[in-house]
DNA sequence: GCTTAATAGAAAATCATTATCTTTTAAGAA
DNA sequence: TTCTTAAAAGATAATGATTTTCTATTAAGC
C-alpha cells in the first residue's frame, strides 16, 4: 500500500483519518459501493457517519482522486484513479473487474463522427464471469 | 414515426395511451430523462402520475424495448432500443448523442483478457460538443 | 501551543424511486 | 357488442439514496 497521506496532501485534499481509511479500503478492494465502504470503515471508526463517507467520496471525486463507476442495474462503485482502463461486470454475481483495453482508435473515430472533443471514456462490458459460467 | 402500437403488442406489452405517448416522445427526442419525459407527457395527459412514467419505463426496459443510459454526472437518460451504438455526452450542456462505433475488436480483447462471456457493451465518451466548443 | 478554516458527526431535509390501494381500462371471450 | 378479468393508471404513502444544516472537533500552518 502506498503512502496516501502525502498523495492526498499533494492533491490539496485535507488529510483526515476518515479519508485515509476510505482510500485504504479502496486500495485493498479496488471497487466498492458506498455501503460496502461504510460498513468496512465502521470497523475502524464506529462513529463515522454515512454522510461523511458521501462527502469525502464526493470531495475526492472532484479532485479526480477517486472515480465513480456507474454500473448497469447496480449502485455505483468507486475506485482510486489510476491508469485509464475499462470494466467488466458480471450480470449474475455483480462482480466488477478491470480490463485494460486500447480505445484509441474507437475514440478517434467517435471524435471524427461526432465532432466532439473527447475528454473521458467509460466502457463497461457486462456478461458472465468465469466462476458463474462454471456453476 | 413508426406504428408503435403493433410493435408494443408484439413485445407483449399492453398498449395504453400513456405508453404510446412515452414511446412517441422518445421517438421524437431520442434521449430523455425521467423529468423531461414526465413534463412532455403531461402536456398530452395532464393527470399522468410520475409513478406511471417510472412504471412504464421499467416495464419497457424489462422487455428490452427501452434502454437506460447511465450518464456520468447526470440522471439517466432513456432511449428506444435499436441497433447497438455508443454515446457521446457534452460535459458543458449535458447533451447526449448517438455514435456508431465498431467495438468488435475491443470486445473480443476484453473477453480474452477477462474470460468473461460478454453480453452487453456500454461506451460513453464525454467531452465538449461542437456548439459548446464554439461559444 | 494558537488560530482558523475545513471536516466530522448527528439529524433533518431533499430528491429519486418504488409500493400500495382503489378506480379505470385494454383485450380477449362469449 | 358486451362481459370478464388481469393489468395499468393515478393518488398517495413509503422507502431508499444523497445532500444539507448545524454544532463540535480537528488538521495544518503560523
Amino acid at each position: 500500500m502506498q503512502n496516501y497521506e502525502n498523495i492526498l496532501r499533494e492533491s490539496n485534499i485535507k488529510v483526515t483519518p476518515q479519508r485515509l481509511a476510505i482510500v485504504e479500503e479502496l486500495d485493498g478492494h479496488v471497487h466498492m459501493s458506498i455501503d460496502e465502504l461504510y460498513e468496512a470503515i465502521k470497523k475502524k471508526f464506529p462513529s463515522i457517519s454515512l454522510a461523511t463517507v458521501y462527502k469525502n467520496i464526493n470531495a475526492m471525486i472532484e479532485k479526480n482522486f477517486i472515480l465513480e463507476i456507474k454500473v448497469p442495474r447496480q449502485k455505483s462503485k468507486y475506485e482510486l484513479a489510476k491508469a485509464p482502463h475499462s470494466h467488466v461486470v458480471c450480470q449474475k454475481c455483480g462482480k466488477v473487474e478491470d480490463v485494460v483495453l486500447d480505445l484509441e482508435n474507437v475514440t478517434q473515430k467517435a471524435a471524427n463522427l461526432s465532432h466532439y472533443e473527447i475528454i473521458d471514456k467509460a466502457l463497461i462490458l457486462s456478461g458472465v464471469c468465469p466462476e458463474c459460467k462454471a456453476s
